[in-house]
DNA sequence: CAGAGCTGGTTCGGTGATTGAACTGATGGT
DNA sequence: ACCATCAGTTCAATCACCGAACCAGCTCTG
């Protein structure tokens, strides 16, 4: 969002996390690393986000502890970002608020499919899978494209593939 | 947020989702919503939000279906913003986004409880009763404030009380 | 009946966030 | 030496947000 960014006065719970990931972008760049995507190259091409914004988002983050910035080859120095614990648990957040869309907004296509891998079963209401009656954590999560995509990037072909969340998107 | 308002690119449930809820203020307008808010006044007063973005918000969510606009007296003509049923099914997301912001971020602090009014007990992940295992709708939650407001405003003393969601806020 | 008050807005100038395009810098491949 | 890749940074123009002031319909009070 342009948003200013503090609530000040609101002093709730909701408010506090909406300074955070009530920034525009944020929230789909916390869905990506869900998806396993890990590079700041990638976020780019996924999300055809500004890179100033990106790169401003990704530090909001990780200085939140929601990501974590690991280098993965140290020459020439590379980082990627990834989804600490806390991160990690904003997977209800996100599929609560998809779930959402997917019911009630009109224009929500590409639905895609998600699974607990122990059983097979689609995910219901609040990411509880309705056989084994638990709340499923996104590493127990397999995504499948529902319709496919209209993009074209590398990003959006490797996850029109079913893919399990948090795995690194193949390269 | 200043956020530029749309996700064009990204045909996914979740951008349709924030393309409405997720610009600057929106989310909290539904949160007050929840609480039984109603009057343009109320919101304006809780929220401290410019009356412009204000106005502009209620009329994004009544053209979307989350909030209807309703007359609630002749004359003089005044209407009052209430959840619909698509709006009120933003319950889960609103909770669980709180709930995570209450577990991970430091300085949430005034934190209401929310308990199954049939049962009286704290709902648990995903607003879900863990005595009934039902998921609780909004119509069925009692709000208790933790520490109380620092706020100062007559919607802030109201909602101090112990307080039924959905329920109008006294006047 | 004049004037003040309440509710629910709209208008407006100034500030700050977002955008897209161009640029940088370190490194590696050929 | 030259080109390419990755991960950013810089910059001018645009857009959204902000707060304060203004407005309109109606009612209440003196």
């Amino acid at each position: 969002m342009a948003l200013g960014k503090d609530y000040e006065g609101q002093d709730c719970n909701l408010a506090r996390a909406l300074e955070l990931i009530g920034e525009r972008w944020t929230l789909l760049v916390v869905r990506d690393a869900l998806y396993g995507v890990r590079r700041f190259g990638d976020f780019q091409a996924h999300l055809d986000i500004p890179r100033a914004v990106l790169a401003e988002r990704l530090q909001h983050l990780v200085q939140a502890g929601v990501l974590e910035k690991r280098r993965y080859q140290p020459s020439p120095p590379r980082d990627e970002y990834v989804l600490t614990g806390m991160g990690q648990e904003l997977w209800p957040v996100v599929f609560t608020l998809s779930r959402w869309a997917k019911r009630h907004l009109p224009h929500a296509h590409s639905d895609r499919i998600y699974r607990h891998i122990a059983c097979g079963t689609e995910l219901g209401a609040m990411a509880v899978c309705p056989v084994c009656e638990v709340a499923v954590p996104a590493g127990d999560v397999e995504m499948s494209p529902g319709s496919g995509t209209a993009r074209l990037d590398h990003v959006s072909r490797a996850l029109d593939r079913p893919h399990r969340l948090l795995q690194p998107v193949a390269e």
